[in-house]
DNA sequence: TTGTGTTATATCCCAAAAGATATAACGCAA
DNA sequence: TTGCGTTATATCTTTTGGGATATAACACAA
């Protein structure tokens, strides 16, 4: 019995992707790097991606997720909003729940 | 507070997709056409996509899962197995359970 | 004033996915 | 023997998503 379940979560403001796994990433990311073009370096995927990721995310939120700046020391950067964090957290400990929760249904699998 | 969670699970037997949402309705359409052309084109997908995905369900799968027929009466036709039809309701309950899991975990975003 | 490293955005190009089309094999019925 | 409606494939075309590239705006530092 080697069947493995596994699961993508998502959350939606009125049809809009608020979160994702791939966001959350990228979110976690820009909380390290302090840029978004550094975070997208780093997670190997193009800065075109990561800044209309960020710029969906953004728009769907209610609260603002980043602060953004241009020019200045360091030519600016991207660091997340105490609600960014706490996004975060909650997809993060929900994920993981499903997650444990699938692996407990998965038993329903044992004997076909 | 209108945050919708949602989320896709499959069932994988390594490393190759078993059964996913499009995949079970595939076969529902199956079972109540007793074809899969007919399969395919109530569901508005072309043959060639719905024979694809049934060729590779029953390649990944341990037992049969559907039983195919060329020629004949009718031309032939795809009927599913008994072991299909229980993996079709394994998946609906295991969906089914995950949803309403979700539905209660996303009160953890209710004040955010 | 110039250089620097960001954010922000548009445009072009390619590859991969999906769709459309064509064709063979098959077995029953007429 | 012919026609029919399937399953089973191959091939060609179209569409779409993503990557690469280019450029502007910005604000601080030197």
């Amino acid at each position: 019995m080697d069947y493995k379940i596994k699961s993508r979560i998502w959350i939606e403001n009125k049809d809009n992707v608020l979160l994702g796994e791939g966001r959350v990433t990228l979110l976690k990311a820009i909380e390290e790097t302090g840029s978004l073009s550094k975070a997208a370096k780093s997670l190997n995927l193009s800065y075109k991606k990561a800044w209309h990721l960020m710029d969906s995310v953004n728009k769907s939120a209610k609260k603002p997720v980043t602060i953004n700046s241009i020019g200045g020391k360091g030519g600016g950067g991207t660091t997340l909003t105490d609600y960014g964090k706490s996004l975060i957290t909650a997809f993060d400990t929900i994920n993981k729940n499903c997650w444990e929760f699938l692996d407990h249904q998965l038993k329903q699998f044992k004997d076909l």
